[in-house]
DNA sequence: CATTGATGTAGACAGTGACAACATTATGAA
DNA sequence: TTCATAATGTTGTCACTGTCTACATCAATG
C-alpha cells in the first residue's frame, strides 16, 4: 500500500465497471461522469485523464459489450453436434445476451450508429455476424445447408433472431417465453435454410 | 392579429415540431427543452405548461411516432390483392418507417420499455402487431396460410422484419439494399407460412 | 366587471460536461 | 543520486440544462 490518497490501481477499468452497473441499473441517461467519478472516491476531473469525452467513455462500454457479445457467439458455435444444433446455440447465446444485457445493447447499437463512432467499434460490432457466417458457409460446404451467398443467408438469420431478442425486451412477446419465441423463430430458419433434400 | 407577444398559436404542437425535426437531425440527446424554447420564441419555462417532464414530451413525441407507423401499416395492409401481396406490402411499410424515422424508433422503444410509460403509450406501441396478426387470421381462414395461433405466427413475422430495419439503420447489411433485404426475408417468411398444398 | 384558470415570463438553484491551471507521483536519463 | 518529463489526479470555473417558484398577462365566464 502506497502511502495514501492519490494513485489509483487502475481508474480505466474502476470507471468502466462502474458504468456497467449504472447502465444496467438505469440506463444510459442516467450516467453521469461525475457520479462515477463519487462513486470511485476521484475528483470530478479525473475521469478526462481516461475519456476525452462522455462519449468515449460511452464508446468504450459499447466496444466491451461488443467483444462480450462476439465471444458469446463464437463460444456457442463452437459446441459440438449437428448444424441445427449448433446454430440454435448461437441463436441462444445471441438473446440471452440482449435479454440479458438490453440497456447495454441500446447503447451498443446507438453509439455505433453515431457519426463519430470509431473505426475498431464498427469493426468490432459488423463482426458479430461473423460466427454465423462462417457456420453456415461450412453448412453449405457439407451439403446440410442450402447454396447461395453465406452473408445473405446469414443476414437473414441475424436479422430475425435479433427481431426476436429485442422484441422480448419490448415485453411484446405477450406471455411467450423467450426461449419459445427463439425456437419458433430458429425452427423457421432451419426449414428454410436446410438444403432440399430426399425428405421433400 | 392580437396586441403582440404574448398568446401563442398551440405552442403544444409547434414544440412538438421542432422536437421531432431536432431528433431527425440531432438524435436524443440533442434534444433540450431550453433550446426547444428558443426555437419557438418563447421563454425557458413556457414548455412546462405542457409537458411535465422532459420525459413528458419525450412520450408525446414516443406515442406520435407509433401512431403514424401504425397508420402506416393499417394503410399498407389496406392495399387490395394476394395475401403475399399484402403481406409484402406491411413489411416494406414498417422497414420504410424505420429506416425514414431511425432515431425517433429509437426513441419509441426506448421510452415504452421505460419503467414509467404510460398506458396509452404501452398499448399504442404494442397495437403495432395488429394489423399483421389480422391480416395473417384473415388468410388462415382463407386457407393461404398454415393452421396456428395467428399472435405467434404474426410475431415470428414481426420479428424477422423488425430485424431487418434494425441492421438496416445500423449499417449492416453491407451493400445489399433495404428492399433486396426486406425481400429476401419477406420470401423467407411466406415459404415458412403458407399452407402445405398440393405443391408439396 | 371581477374572478378564475390557463398560459407565458423571469429568476433562482443544483447538477452536468468540459476546460484550464495547478499538484502530485512515477520513471528514466544524466 | 538528481532532476526533467510525462502521466495522473485535484480544484476552480464556465456555460448549459431541467426543474421549481413567484409573478404577469390573457381569455372566458359568472
Amino acid at each position: 500500500m502506497t502511502t495514501g490518497t492519490y494513485h489509483r490501481e487502475n481508474l480505466r477499468e474502476t470507471l468502466l465497471e462502474f458504468a456497467e452497473r449504472t447502465v444496467r441499473r438505469s440506463g444510459v441517461e442516467g450516467l453521469s461522469l461525475r457520479q462515477l467519478a463519487r462513486d470511485a472516491n476521484v475528483s470530478h476531473g479525473a475521469p478526462a485523464r481516461h475519456f476525452r469525452d462522455k462519449q468515449a467513455l460511452l464508446e468504450a462500454l459499447a466496444l466491451d459489450g461488443f467483444q462480450r457479445l462476439n465471444q458469446a457467439m463464437t463460444d456457442a458455435a463452437a459446441t459440438s453436434g449437428s448444424f441445427d444444433t449448433r446454430f440454435r446455440a448461437i441463436a441462444t447465446a445471441y438473446v440471452s445476451f440482449v435479454v440479458e444485457n438490453a440497456a447495454l445493447l441500446g447503447l451498443m447499437y446507438t453509439v455505433k450508429h453515431g457519426a463519430d463512432a470509431s473505426e475498431t467499434l464498427v469493426e468490432t460490432g459488423r463482426r458479430s455476424m461473423g460466427a454465423t457466417v462462417a457456420l453456415i458457409a461450412e453448412a453449405q460446404a457439407a451439403g446440410a445447408v442450402q447454396s447461395g451467398d453465406p452473408e445473405r443467408l446469414a443476414f437473414v438469420a441475424f436479422a430475425s433472431v435479433h427481431g426476436v431478442a429485442v422484441l422480448a425486451t419490448s415485453d411484446m412477446l405477450d406471455g411467450v417465453s423467450v426461449e419459445e419465441a427463439t425456437d419458433a423463430v430458429v425452427d423457421m430458419l432451419l426449414s428454410a435454410i436446410a438444403a432440399p433434400g430426399p425428405l421433400a
